[in-house]
This record gives structure tokens, sequence and C-alpha cells, in this order.
DNA sequence: ACGTGACCTTT
DNA sequence: AAGGTCACG
């Protein structure tokens, strides 16, 4: 049976791209609530779906290090799902760069080098985690407008945004309402397990596709969804994914890319189940609006504690005045890229990051040489 | 246009 | 009560 893939033994091909980790944070990153498809299959290695394909990622100080599984290694199904034809034994990749079998046995034999398949999944790897955007520059800019911007990004660099498929992340975010991320992550893996074609079995585990819009449209998806303990939420996935197909089309969540932020938003916010918060999640997570900026609770508490926001005190819950005041207030100091930057704030109150700030400088001593004095 | 509850399920 | 939305007043 195929296993998890594990850089340091050496069992699978791995492949790498550089990349520092002042730029991309896997543990930060993957499983700060933007994404809701990867875990961590071993110290350091996230293994989870994307493109419709099985991946496991690690990192060292200069690299990203990938593996990408064979849809076929699923055992017991149909074969006709495969968009991946049999290419597994590739032992060098394209810049040559080589890690099979690291220090120890090399039983597979040489096959070919598909350079093109390479350069693909190197392609999909940078879209996704969207290397294009310098985090270190960012970040630069933002502490330089904001003290406590600089003084959390300091500990947590290299948390940058997902660009995730608009589907995927319109669905999963349909399922965070009244909600905490746990919960969500089952549910998620609930909704593919049922609904989504299945790529392929690792230790036990199987590993799905996101559903597509029809299956999630179809009639019998409510009661379906209620079973898999989704409560109110069942419905409004149902009736989201019906009513784009009958009103707009297959394509039309992605042709939310190129239209302007509002635009977008307001979009969003025709489909039931789908409201500001969720619709500034989706144009952020998946339509390339760096500036819109998700405000939930937690976001508020984050603003009238650490930026003295006094609007709005004695409300009980987040108004559209509100929302639209708080995420003014974060845009006008942040600029442009906003969502960004409050994504970073966001995850270093995650409570699972806590202890990330308790730990002092141990090793980061040597990269902000460069940085002006601070106390 | 702005401000309150009900809503599924789990801690 | 929880990382919200919808349907009323």
């Amino acid at each position: 049976m195929a296993k998890h893939a594990v850089l340091s033994s050496g069992a699978k091909m791995w492949r790498s791209l550089a990349c520092a980790k002042s730029e991309l944070r896997l543990d930060l990153t993957l499983a700060c609530g933007q994404s809701f498809r990867w875990r961590e299959t071993a110290e350091g290695h996230w293994t989870g779906v994307m493109g419709g394909r099985v991946w496991t990622l690690t990192q060292t100080e200069d690299s990203l290090w990938y593996h990408v599984y064979n849809n076929q290694e699923w055992q017991g199904e149909g074969s006709d799902r495969k968009r991946r034809a049999g290419v597994s034994l590739q032992m060098e990749n394209k810049s040559g760069k080589k890690f099979k079998g690291a220090l120890k046995k090399e039983e597979e034999e040489p096959v070919a080098v598909t350079s093109v398949q390479d350069t693909e999944e190197e392609e999909m790897l940078r879209d996704y985690f969207q290397l294009n955007v310098k985090l270190g520059d960012l970040y630069k800019e933002l502490g330089a407008a904001d003290p406590h911007f600089k003084r959390i990004a300091y500990i947590f660099s290299g948390v940058r945004m997902l660009r995730q498929d608009p589907t995927e992340c319109l669905f999963s975010l349909i399922c965070t309402s009244n909600n905490h991320i746990s919960r969500i992550h089952g549910m998620v893996e609930r909704l593919c397990q049922a609904l989504g074609a299945p790529l392929c079995q690792l230790d036990q585990t199987s590993y799905y596709n996101f559903p597509s819009l029809s299956a999630l449209a179809d009639n019998s998806v409510e009661a379906c969804l209620r079973d898999l303990r989704f409560g109110y939420r069942a419905q409004f996935l149902q009736k989201s994914a019906k009513q784009i197909l009958d009103t707009h089309g297959l394509q039309w969540l992605e042709g939310l890319r190129s239209v302007p932020y509002l635009q977008a938003r307001d979009a969003l916010r025709t489909l039931p189940g789908v409201g500001n918060k969720v619709a500034d999640c989706v144009c952020l997570m998946s339509l390339d609006k760096t500036e819109a900026v998700p405000i939930d609770t937690h976001v508020w508490q984050i603003a009238k504690r650490d930026y003295n926001y006094a609007s709005g005190k004695g409300q009980k819950t987040i108004t559209d005045k509100l929302n639209r005041e708080i995420g003014d207030f974060f845009r006008q100091l942040w600029g442009p890229y906003a969502g960004w930057a409050q994504s970073v704030l966001f995850c270093a109150d995650l409570k699972g990051f806590q202890k990330l700030k308790e730990m002092p400088q141990l090793k980061q001593a040597k990269k902000e040489e460069t940085d002006e004095e601070e106390d």
C-alpha cells in the first residue's frame, strides 16, 4: 500500500524550488483557516489536495520540497477519473537538483525525465502560494506604516495568502458560520468524501477531490449533508451551487477574478449563506482581491484591543455599517494589500500559535541585521 | 437603512 | 458561546 512521503526517508521522489522560510511558512499558512484541506502527516510535512492532485509539501531553510502522488495509486475505483498519466519515477528535476534516496538506498530505476510535467507542477505551486508576491518587501512596507504590525510580523513571518480554487473556497467558507476551525476541518473532509472523486489512498487515508458544482447542486445533497452534521448550512451549500449553475454558469466564479472588488463582493452576496464575511474571504482567498478585509468578531476584537478602535462600542453584533467602517479603517492603515496584512494578525491571534510568541529570538537573529534597532 | 433573534452542532 | 447569515421589526 502507498505511504505518505517523508523527505528524509528518500522512499519517494522529491523536487524542490528555491523559497526562503521568510517568504513562506507552511505550518502557519496551511493551518490558519484559509484552506481546510491540509494536514500534517509527518513532522513538518503537509499533505493535501490541490489542483486535482495529492501533494506532500515540506521545507528547509531555503527550499520548498514537494512530492506529487500518482492518482492511480488509488486501488479499487474506476480508471476514468485520472487526470494524470503514470509518471512517478523521475529521478531528476529540471534544475538538476536530486533528492532520491537521500543518503540511503536507491532501489528505484531511473525511467524518464519529464520536464514538461515538472514545469507544470512547479507552476501550480507558484500560483497556489502566489510566490510572485514578495512577502519580505510587503512586510517591510506594512511595518513602516504600522508599528503593531511590525512587532507581530517579526515573529509571524512567512504567512501568505493562498490563491485557492474559487469553488472550493466558496463552499468551504459557507461552512464556517458560527463555527470553529477544528470542526470545519471535519466537515470539509466529510463533504469531499461524500461528493468528491477519489484520488488516492496513503496509509489508510483516502484523498478526494473537492466536489464539482454539479455534484453540490444535486437535490439529494441537502439531506446528505444534514446527515453529515452540517446543520442549517446544508441547504446553503446546495442552493448556492444550484443558483450558480442555473443563473450564471460553470465559469462564473472564476470570472469574478477579473471584476473589481466591490462588484465581485456584491455578486457573491446574492448567494444563500454568503454575507459580508464569507464574501470577503472568498474575494481575498480565491479571487485576487488583496484589499478585501474579512471582518468577524475576532478581527473586531483585534481592532479594539490593538488599535484602540472606538466605533461601535456598545454594539453586540457586527452590523453592515460597522463592517464597512472597520474594513475602511484597515484599508486606510495598510493600503491595497490590507487583506494580506489582516491575515498575519489573524494568524498571530489563533490560540494554536500562541506559543510562538513566548519563545524569544532564538532563530531570527541573523535575518534582522538590516533593520534599525528596537527594544 | 440600522439593529435584534433563530439557527445546527459541539465545547 | 462559537471566526455568521437571514428574516424580520
